[in-house]
Formats: structure tokens, C-alpha cells, sequence
RNA sequence: GGUCCCGUAGCUCAACUGGAUAGAGCAACGCACUUCUAAUGCGUAGGUUGCAGGUUCGAGUCCUGCCGGGAUCGCCA
């Protein structure tokens, strides 16, 4: 199965083929003028810029060699050398009706690889704030697709548990001497800072904090001992978080986890002569004869011994090949450390740490702003928690059950379900439609906004098609995949004929946003056909049957692509 | 200063990787609920795609130079 457009580009391909030109010029795609056509091939123009012809003889050439194929309605050649298609009504119904009896929706086959994901992020004794919304859904969505496609796609939350700011709060236990005291994750997210800022202000403050790193990292029996503490304070937090965004890990692990495998790597690198001591620092040179900027070396150990990120990294790296072997390890990761990847990327080639069929990939993120166009922040100038953020959404889906008088015949379990449905769809469509690299603005009011382009939107036109299915359940009426392709149906079913197309693009490139976007078209195709069609009191029987069951075609690939992006729907709102 | 990213309607964002008349939502204005859920639909208005060149049949998209914003440039993550 293939969408309508990959079809084409086959037809259309080897017609091109057929005139001594190459296939990969009879790509189709949906038209961008609607008025004008159904589907469109700009091939022509191509090949006659390559063979130095008239592209408008070219494309005559291509229609007369399709001229005897039964889908076509109408084939012609437009402005200077578009080719613009219309299927017929028959091909748009077999078509649509081999979809709705397709478990995959029409989707084809992908490789059954492994893919890791790297995203989330969370860091040990710091509370979760908004800034972990992006790192944390936009990656929860690649894994859900490269899962869908057929992937073995494994998320690993990949914890920062092994830095500076571990030795900063085991350096100020130790100074109020309460050092292997029971912690609260409430005790630690106020004496990190103090640490931090402590370090930050005295050299040798920040000295001893150096110092209690390179100890715990060096396996200190007492120092592991509170640090384990740290860890199960902190992923109980994280995890409570977490499910109620609903995002899912295949693996919790942490920088930690691959200390073991660093020595070992660093050897390696030396005898390979890529690692070399440098003023007290151990460090592989990067940069090459071709580059246009400059890049710093990557710091293997520091001059006090410790390791840093871009070292547990690498050994993350060595520990993810040798375990899973995955034909992809994609980081979703902010933007900012995007030079930190090709340092980490380019020792892993170098040295060896990664087969050549294995890529390596940073879909980094935009920054998040806000109103103002600065760095996010509350109004008090702090950091807002994500736990936060997800109860003002919930009590303003709360607010809005109560304004819509839905409180009589739900009860309030179910409401609070619904409640927490809304608001989750609402916060993460929110943050998905927006392309993954950009800079984007978080407008809280926005975020909780249920009209217009929005996650409840999209609920609310899933449910609407739910709950008319069901009348239509309770009144025995018949549902049938032998559709009848109108004007009305045929937008909507020409829409659901494109999701592979989205699917793909949404997969190769790493951006859900593709698919929010095209989500959120076939709920307003749908409105658009539920509000000019009656449905359930369609007198032409057969009519009514097809209806339904562009309906319930509907509903499913909503609900698919929803589920992709890690959204819910409630079975009513 | 070097390098990279960004600049599209009043605001927030798209534009299928070079295609035809640049599309949505919000905000504004005007319609449509005794009819399958109005968290809706239909319509109006809103643009010299930062500026100036170039490449070509064709540029928001590619190349050059400016202007403006952001990020980053070895011992934090």
C-alpha cells in the first residue's frame, strides 16, 4: 500500500521512462491548486531544462502515453508544462476502500532496525520545568512513529547524573555537615541551588566541588551511597511528571551507567593516538583541514580528573552499539548544544566508536521565549515547573466542562478524565505544530487555549465522529467501505489518501509538527463535511452506508495520527 | 570579532526541500444553533516574504552583500 500520489509518481514515472527520460521526473504530488486539479507532475519542465526542449511538448508526450490508462478522469498540460491530474471517481473509492480494509492505513513496509532515541533529559535533584516539555514530547512522538513504521525504535531518558552539580550538593552536604541525612526531593531542589551559586561566586568553594566530583566519580564508597539517594528522590519525581504527560522510556539510564566503559574507551583513543594529554587535560582534536569554523577540541578528562558530558556521551555511544547495535541514535536535544554534538559525533567516527552504517543524528530544538521574545520566564523570574503547567491545564479543561453545562450526566471521575485529556492535548499540540529547530514562543494563555488550531480541537472532532457513529450503531444502520465518491466526500477522502506521504516526511526529517499539521487538516475536512452533509438522515441508503464509512475512516486515522503524537481521546467532551 | 540559526498578515506559526494566485489559527468585523456535540461552520478584511542585487522558463525557498534578532566559540550541562 502507498498513497495516491506514490501511485502516480509510479505511473507517471515509467511514462516518463518510456520517452527516454528518467522515472524520478514523473513525481506527483497533490496539487497546490486545487481548483485546477487534483494531483500535479512538474517533471516536464525539468527535463526539458536537461534536454534543452519545449516542456510543454514534453508533458503532451507523457499524457499520450497514459492515455489508455482507465484511472485517469482528465490529463492535461498547463501554464509551461505542469501536468495536472484528476483520478476518476471509481479509482478514489477502490483506493479509499483498500485503505479503510488496511490495517496500516495505507502506510508501507519500513525497516525493522533498532533506533535509539535520546530525549528528556532530566538532570538529578532539579525539579522539571517547561524547558523539559519540548525534549520530552518531541521525542516521545519520533519514538512513537519509527515504533509505528516498524522500527525497534528504544527511548532512553538518558539522566544528567554524573556532573559538577552532583559534586556541588555532596561538597555542601558536607560543609552543613548532614551529609547521608534522609533527603526529600524538596530538600534537594533548594540545596542545589544554593550550591550552585555558592561555587559560582568563590573559586574555592567551587574548588571543592570539583573535588567531591572526581571522588564520587572515582567510585568513593560513602559518596555513591548518598548519590543513590539523590537518584531514587529524584526519579520518583521524574516519573510522576512524566506519566502524566504520558511519555514513555524503554530505558532509564543515566551517565552513570557507562562509567565503567570509559577507561577502557580512553585507552583506546590513546592508542589510536587520537587522545593526547594536554596541559593537565586529556583531549581529541576534531578539527579538519576542511572546516569553516573553528572547533575545540573534546575534553576527555579535565585537568582535576572528572569527566564531562561530552565524555559519558561517547561512552554512551559504545554502550548503545555494543548492546543494541541501532542503525540510528537521534538526540533530541536543544539546539544550543549542537556544537557539542559534531565534537562527540566526530570522535565516535575517528576513533571507531560507531560503525559506518550507524548515523548519528541531532534533531535539536529552538530555544523557548517568551511573550517577549527573551528566555521564558514566570512572572516572579523564575523557572516554571512542568507539574505546574499541567494542573493550570487541567483546572482550565476543568473550567471549561463546568461553562459548557457537561456536568449533569458525566460523572466526575470521568470528567476528571476528560479534564486531564484536554488539557494534555492541548499542551502538546501546542508544543508539537511548531517546527522542531525554530525558536518558538510559549504563550501559557495560548497553551490552554481549547478553540481554533488546538489539541482539543482535534478531540472534539474525533469524538463528534464517535458519537455518530455510535447513533448510527443504535439505529442498526449499515456502514460499508463501497464508497460513493461525491463532491463533498471526495475532498475528505482524497485528505486521508495522503497519509503516507505525511507520515514519511514526518519520519525522514524528524517533525511532527508534519503531522499536527496535516491532523488538524483532516479535522477541519471533516467539520467542514459533517456540517454540509447530514449524515445519519441521508435518505439514499447507499449514500449514507459510504458516509459512515468515510466516518469511521476518518476516525481511525485521527486517532492514529493522534496516538502518534502522544495524544489521547476521551470517548466523550 | 569568527561561525551557525532565524527574519513571512497586528500576534503565533505553515508552505510537501525550486513550481501556478504564499496558507492556517488568534485578534477584528459580518452571518449561521427547534437539525448527527456551536470546544463548531461560512464569509469579509489583513502581504513589496527585513533590504538590494544575482542564478532561471519559474525564488519565501539557492548564491552574494547589507540591516535587524538570537545562539555559540576548551576544563558547566
Amino acid at each position: 500500500m502507498t498513497s495516491l500520489a506514490k501511485f502516480l509518481s509510479g505511473l507517471l514515472g515509467s511514462a516518463f521512462e518510456q520517452n527516454g527520460l528518467p522515472a524520478d521526473l514523473g513525481v506527483v504530488r497533490v496539487s497546490d491548486r486545487p481548483d485546477l486539479s487534483q494531483f500535479q507532475c512538474n517533471g516536464a519542465m525539468a527535463a526539458a531544462k536537461q534536454a534543452k526542449k519545449n516542456p510543454r511538448d514534453i508533458a503532451m508526450k507523457i499524457i499520450e502515453t497514459l492515455s489508455e490508462k482507465q484511472e485517469f478522469k482528465r490529463l492535461e498540460v498547463a501554464g509551461p508544462g505542469f501536468i495536472n491530474i484528476d483520478l476518476t471517481e471509481d479509482c478514489i473509492a477502490a483506493h479509499t476502500q483498500a485503505i479503510a480494509s488496511d490495517d496500516r492505513l495505507g502506510l508501507g513496509a519500513y525497516p525493522s532496525d533498532t533506533v535509539i532515541l535520546d530525549y528528556g533529559g532530566p538532570n538529578i535533584a532539579k525539579p522539571m520545568h517547561v524547558g523539559h516539555l519540548r525534549a520530552s514530547i518531541i521525542g516521545d512522538c519520533l519514538r512513537r512513529v519509527y515504533d509505528y513504521a516498524g522500527y525497534n525504535a528504544l527511548g532512553d531518558v538518558h539522566m544528567g547524573d554524573w556532573g559538577t552539580p552532583m559534586g556541588q550538593i555532596i561538597s555542601e552536604l558536607e560543609l552543613r555537615g548532614t551529609l547521608g541525612q534522609n533527603l526529600t526531593m524538596e530538600d534537594l531542589e533548594k540545596i542545589y541551588p544554593e550550591a550552585s551559586k555558592a561555587c559560582k561566586a568563590d573559586e574555592k568553594r567551587a574548588d571543592m566541588a570539583r573535588a567531591a566530583t572526581a571522588k564520587l566519580q572515582d567510585g568513593d564508597a560513602d559518596y555513591i551511597k548518598v548519590w543513590q539517594q539523590f537518584i531514587d528522590v529524584s526519579v520518583a519525581g521524574m516519573k510522576a511528571n512524566f506519566d502524566a504527560l504520558g511519555v514513555h522510556f524503554d530505558m532509564w539510564k543515566g551517565e552513570a551507567c557507562v562509567h565503567h566503559l570509559i577507561a577502557p574507551m580512553v585507552n583506546d583513543l590513546r592508542e589510536q593516538g587520537l587522545a593526547l594529554d594536554d596541559d593537565g587535560a586529556v583531549v581529541v582534536s576534531v578539527a579538519s583541514e576542511a572546516d569553516t569554523k573553528e572547533i575545540p577540541p573534546l575534553i576527555l578528562y579535565k585537568r582535576d580528573g572528572a569527566v564531562m558530558y561530552g565524555t559519558t556521551d561517547l561512552a554512551t555511544i559504545v554502550d548503545r552499539v555494543q548492546e543494541y547495535n541501532p542503525s540510528k541514535i537521534i538526540y533530541i536535544v536543544d539546539q544550543r548544544q549542537s556544537l557539542h554534538f559534531e565534537q562527540v559525533f566526530r570522535v565516535a567516527r575517528m576513533g571507531g566508536i560507531v560503525p559506518n552504517g550507524t548515523d548519528l543524528i541531532h534533531a535539536g530544538f529552538g530555544t523557548m521565549n517568551g511573550t517577549d521574545g527573551k528566555p521564558f520566564k514566570t512572572r516572579a523570574g523564575g523557572v516554571m515547573k512542568l507539574e505546574d503547567l499541567i494542573a493550570t491545564g487541567i483546572d482550565k479543561a476543568q473550567a471549561r466542562l463546568d461553562d459548557a453545562n457537561l456536568a449533569d450526566d458525566i460523572g466526575p471521575d470521568e470528567r476528571q478524565d476528560i479534564a486531564q485529556k484536554v488539557a494534555i492535548a492541548a499542551i502538546k499540540f501546542a508544543d508539537l505544530q511548531n517546527n522542531r529547530i525554530a525558536d518558538y514562543v510559549f504563550d501559557l494563555d495560548r497553551m490552554t487555549s481549547f478553540e481554533g488550531k488546538t489539541g482539543p480541537y482535534l478531540l472534539y472532532q474525533a469524538v463528534r465522529i464517535k458519537s455518530l457513529l455510535k447513533k448510527a450503531a443504535a439505529q442498526s444502520m449499515i456502514m460499508s467501505n463501497n464508497f460513493k465518491i461525491q463532491d463533498e466526500d471526495q475532498v475528505l477522502a482524497l485528505l486521508l489518501a495522503e497519509f503516507p506521504d505525511h507520515f514519511d516526511l514526518a519520519l525522514r526529517n524528524n517533525t511532527p509538527h508534519v503531522l499536527c499539521d496535516y491532523a488538524y487538516k483532516i479535522a477541519q475536512s471533516f467539520s467542514s463535511f459533517y456540517s454540509n452533509c447530514h449524515i445519519l438522515s441521508e435518505r439514499d441508503e447507499d449514500l449514507r452506508a459510504s458516509r459512515l464509512g468515510l466516518c469511521s475512516l476518518t476516525v481511525r486515522q485521527l486517532e492514529l495520527i493522534l496516538n502518534l503524537l502522544g495524544i489521547q481521546i476521551p470517548e466523550r467532551m
